[in-house]
RNA sequence: GGGCCGGUAGCUCAGUUGGUUAGAGCACACCCUUGAUAAGGGUGGGGUCGAAAGUUCGAGUCUUUCUCGGCCCA
């Protein structure tokens, strides 16, 4: 007699899961059996879910925040699909831009290429090899983390119908008239007559002019500060005869002094910060004055001064401004702007409804707009300027300052922040922020905080520059007319650039006779071309309209747009500001946002802290399907954290579910039975089995209403729980004795094996879109069909006859007296009166209440016991008592219980 | 520097409109089992809820300040 005559559990399925080795199977099996194909035909004419990605830029491996990306995107899909909708998932990729064509200048330096001997298509080319090679990198990448989708007919911002349909956008906005020509600050280096990008910028040390000057007043609210003359510091002199407005900080105290030393400010009342007032007055050398009176920033509200140039010309008012940018490190406490040198300004002067002009031409030259001093070279005019505010008496000091200032890391020349021409869509012309507005308020939004953060930026965002002057991007669609200096708006233009480049890409912008692209209506020479490019946020955010609208698989607008949360400032926001520009609501229904991967501690990783993580390592370590856990356990609303510790819990989480599966699989000797749940009456069962029914039921039930709101670390914990709480340490345990020592033929063991056949497909479902290697793993372990796959099928629907609250109170306290029996059979392990529970005996002594319950029920099963006593005690002072003794007789060399005489099963 | 969001046991998370000694799983300790065995079961210890102040009969839950962290902006 022993382990040859019971029935021991008996699988294929290992202990082990070796995840990094096996899943890459898996993934070569989906490609193999074309699950993607599949799935289209399994859902074909059913509901859609689209979730539509949002293109990650296609350059450098991915790192854990894209990982996270992905992963969530691919359990919502999944989710989806398995509750009956064709859910479609095409993942795309955001391909011009700057970054790229770093890399490719990066590679010049290198190879010692002069980039501006290149011809510009060459150029192009290679940044489009650049890309697509990472496409194809990331494509392996994201497929190695169980992501399925439409690998093999993804999108691009660069592809050719990309590209024309963005023009086609462009024209839209165009034509509306909100699109306008505008004035922004840029880097600019007047050496090599063009915009710089922050990265191509090198910092140095410069010797600039410095000044103080002064601003008469000319009107406050405050009446001590009337006659008083505004001191300014500037390192850029050559700025004044730009300067549009001054800046103040309302958090700052201001001192009006009376300048008293014999010189041509003799009783002049000046105004500085208090704080820098000390070294105003070394500065400019003031040896003797008298401070009249402190004011409040705040009371500088309304004032207006006059240009230190009022008398030569600039009669213009010079408003003075609230700016929290003011500080007292350095100057005055009072700041000169001039919107079209410098972003602070500029942005300043924007919200002051004070636009930019362009002030100094591509050669570094003054414009007409600069009266007295036009043609004069920015870079000689600070000393005609000095003198001219001496001349003015408006200069209280000049020096010299050495100071580290940006220069152009080609020519090493000193750069300057100069307006230049941009193109800009207007948010109030035609009405683009009510619209936004009005859409976001249409938008839900997981989690529901993103609302508010969207809407914010939407409410005090300045109008869109989509211009670039780069060479990585759709070119602008303009042309301009030489004798009315009007755009050029007309359908069939931009209908005709974007039917060439739907052939053969927007390269050919550069290089071929304009006339091509305005077709017979119009003569090139009559206008210019212009050769800016659009920004990438302009690309990204129509990815709407080439790739929703255009695939007859997808649908406008998307079901969800789903992105880390500083995309709420990024693809979310220029998503909603292309399509609200062009068809009057936003592209998606829902926007799901998720937080950062952080380190344990809650820090960013970062290379200086040596925090990072990258996928790459803990596929090697773990696997996806570990990696997978770790998304769906966290609460994706806040920072993510992650380390080997949280990655090593998960881990053993795992191994919990994968034995519950294992020891199930093992039960049904690997031979699945699926079952009719319609056709299962609960009734007939042992009150256990229907008790299980009944937390089918629930978990089920709570699965979708998580699913529903996607709290997917909600969902997880209870199918976890699940496992560990009422299979593991319950159900299983109390079973084992029925499944192993029962005879086959046994209802029990029959009406268990059923159970344990529901358990192992519901199971199964629930965690396929979570686990997808592991739960394939199994699925085609128990099907023998071929092609197959877990994820064509959908989730369990659990007839509500299974629902029994009753039972469920019923259960609850079996489980105490269950609960108390362990206690005391725990004492009398620890005195060594017994090992194994089934070395023990239980008398269980109960109040009226539990007894009429209890008397129904075996607790020497339930408690795993070789016998139990149920005593009615009327007496006693707590509802439950439970005494545990030694059982007596002898084992039973089958089931092990001890009992007087013969076993009743076993003989 | 500004705006927004967050800080509950070692870890991942619960904690409904403020109300009994703050919960779960994992991890940990000890014990049992050796017929789920690089598995399984049982029992137990552990947080005063980032800090302080306030409102209240009563606060993890409301207010203020501070602190730490994250995202965005400057």
């Amino acid at each position: 007699m022993g382990k040859e005559n019971i029935n021991l559990p008996k699988t294929a399925f290992s202990m082990k899961a070796n995840l990094p080795s096996k899943e890459p199977g898996f993934v070569q099996y989906w490609d193999r059996i074309n699950l993607y194909k599949k799935l289209r035909a399994r859902t074909k004419n059913k509901e859609k879910f689209i979730l539509h990605d949002g293109p990650p830029y296609a350059n450098g491996n991915i790192h854990m925040g894209t990982a996270l990306n992905k992963i969530l995107k691919d359990i919502i899909t999944k989710f989806h699909q398995m509750d009956g909708k064709d859910s479609v998932y095409v993942p795309g990729w955001d391909c011009h831009g700057l970054p790229i064509e770093w890399k490719i200048e990066e590679q010049y330096k290198k190879n010692k290429k002069n980039k501006n001997e290149v011809p510009i298509t060459e150029f192009r080319k290679e940044c489009r090899e650049f890309a697509n090679k990472w496409i194809k990198v990331h494509k392996d990448q994201f497929k190695r983390l169980g992501v399925i989708g439409d690998w093999e007919d993804y999108y691009s911002t660069m592809s050719f119908d990309a590209e024309a349909q963005i023009v086609r956008e462009l024209g839209k906005f165009l034509k509306e008239g909100s699109l306008y020509k505008g004035y922004k600050p840029v880097l600019w280096s007047t050496v090599e007559k063009t915009a710089l990008s922050d990265a191509e910028v090198e910092y140095m040390d410069h010797t600039s002019d410095t000044i103080y000057a002064s601003f008469e007043v000319k009107k406050s609210n405050l009446k001590e500060l009337n006659n008083c003359e505004i001191i300014i510091w500037t390192t850029t002199p050559w700025t004044i005869p730009a300067n549009k407005a001054l800046a103040y900080n309302n958090n700052l105290k201001y001192l009006i002094v009376q300048l008293l030393d014999d010189n041509k400010f003799k009783n002049k009342k000046i105004v500085v910060a208090k704080d820098l007032l000390e070294s105003v007055i070394k500065e400019c050398n003031v040896e003797s004055y008298k401070t009249l009176e402190e004011i409040n920033g705040k009371d500088f509200l309304g004032t207006v001064c006059q240009h230190p140039f009022f008398n030569i010309g600039y009669k213009y008012d010079i408003p003075m401004l609230e700016a929290r940018f003011v500080t007292t490190e350095q100057g005055t406490g009072i700041v000169h702007c001039a919107p079209s040198h410098g972003p602070d300004d500029f942005n300043l002067c924007l919200n002051n409804g004070i636009k930019a002009l362009e002030t100094v031409d591509d050669d570094g030259r003054y414009t007409k707009n600069i009266p007295v001093f036009e043609g004069t070279h920015i870079f000689k005019a600070n000393s005609i300027v000095i003198e001219k505010l001496k001349d003015l008496n408006k200069l209280l000091a000049n020096g010299k300052l050495n100071h580290s200032y940006p220069h152009s890391w080609r020519s090493k020349a000193p750069l300057v922040h100069r307006a230049t021409q941009q193109w800009f869509i207007s948010m109030e012309s035609h009405g683009l922020r009510k619209k936004a507005l009005k859409a976001i308020e249409d938008t839900k939004f997981y989690p529901s905080k993103g609302k508010e953060r969207l809407k914010s930026m939407i409410e005090t965002r300045p109008d869109w520059c989509v211009s670039r002057q780069r060479v990585w991007g759709v070119p602008l669609p303009i042309f301009i007319s030489k004798k009315t200096n009007e755009i050029l708006i007309d359908d069939e233009v931009f209908d005709n650039i974007a039917k060439i480049y739907e052939k053969e890409g927007s390269d050919c912008w550069f290089t071929d006779d304009p006339q091509r692209f305005l077709g017979k209506k119009y003569i090139a020479k009559d206008y210019e071309k212009l050769s800016d490019i659009v920004e990438v946020w302009f690309d990204s955010g129509s990815t709407h309209s080439y790739v929703l609208e255009t695939r007859k698989d997808l649908k406008w607008p998307a079901s969800m747009y789903l992105e880390g949360s500083d995309q709420h400032r990024g693809w979310f926001h220029s998503s909603l500001l292309e399509s609200c520009g062009t068809r009057g609501r936003a592209p998606f229904e829902t926007i799901l946002s998720h937080g950062f991967v952080v380190d344990g501690k809650g820090l960013k990783m970062s290379k200086s802290l040596g925090n990072i993580i990258s996928p790459e390592d803990i596929l090697k370590k773990y696997g996806a399907d570990i990696l997978r856990v770790w998304v769906t356990a966290a609460d994706y609303s806040e920072d993510l954290r992650i380390d080997n510790l949280i990655l090593e819990q998960h881990a053993e989480s795992y191994r919990k579910i994968r034995n519950t599966f294992r020891y199930i699989l093992g039960n049904l000797k690997d031979n699945f039975l699926k079952t009719d749940f319609e056709k299962i009456n609960p009734n007939v069962l042992d009150e256990l089995e229907q008790y299980m029914l009944h937390k089918i039921f629930i978990l089920n039930e709570n699965f979708h209403k998580n699913f529903k709101s996607y709290t997917f670390h909600n969902l997880y914990k209870e199918l976890l729980n699940f496992c560990t709480v009422d299979l593991s340490a319950f159900y299983f345990d109390i079973r084992k004795d029925s499944l192993y020592c029962d005879d086959l033929n046994s209802e029990r063991r029959k009406n268990c094996i059923l159970v344990l056949n529901i358990i192992l497909e519901s199971l199964l479902k629930w965690f396929a879109p979570i686990l997808s290697f592991t739960t394939e793993e199994i699925f085609n372990l128990v099907n023998k069909d071929n092609d197959n796959s877990i994820h064509l099928e959908k989730f369990v629907k659990i007839p509500s006859k299974w629902k029994n609250q009753v039972l469920n109170e019923n259960w609850i306290k079996i489980k105490k007296i269950r609960d108390l029996a362990n206690i005391s059979i725990e004492n009398k392990r620890a005195s060594k009166v017994i090992g194994s529970s089934l070395e023990a005996k239980v008398k269980i002594k109960l109040n009226k209440k539990f007894y009429e319950l209890a008397k129904n029920f075996d607790f020497a099963e339930i408690c795993i016991t070789s016998g139990a006593e149920i005593i009615l005690d009327e007496k006693l002072d707590n509802e439950i008592n439970v005494e545990t003794i030694k059982a007596e007789g002898e084992k039973c060399k089958i089931c092990w219980k001890i009992k007087k005489g013969k076993c009743e099963r076993h003989g």
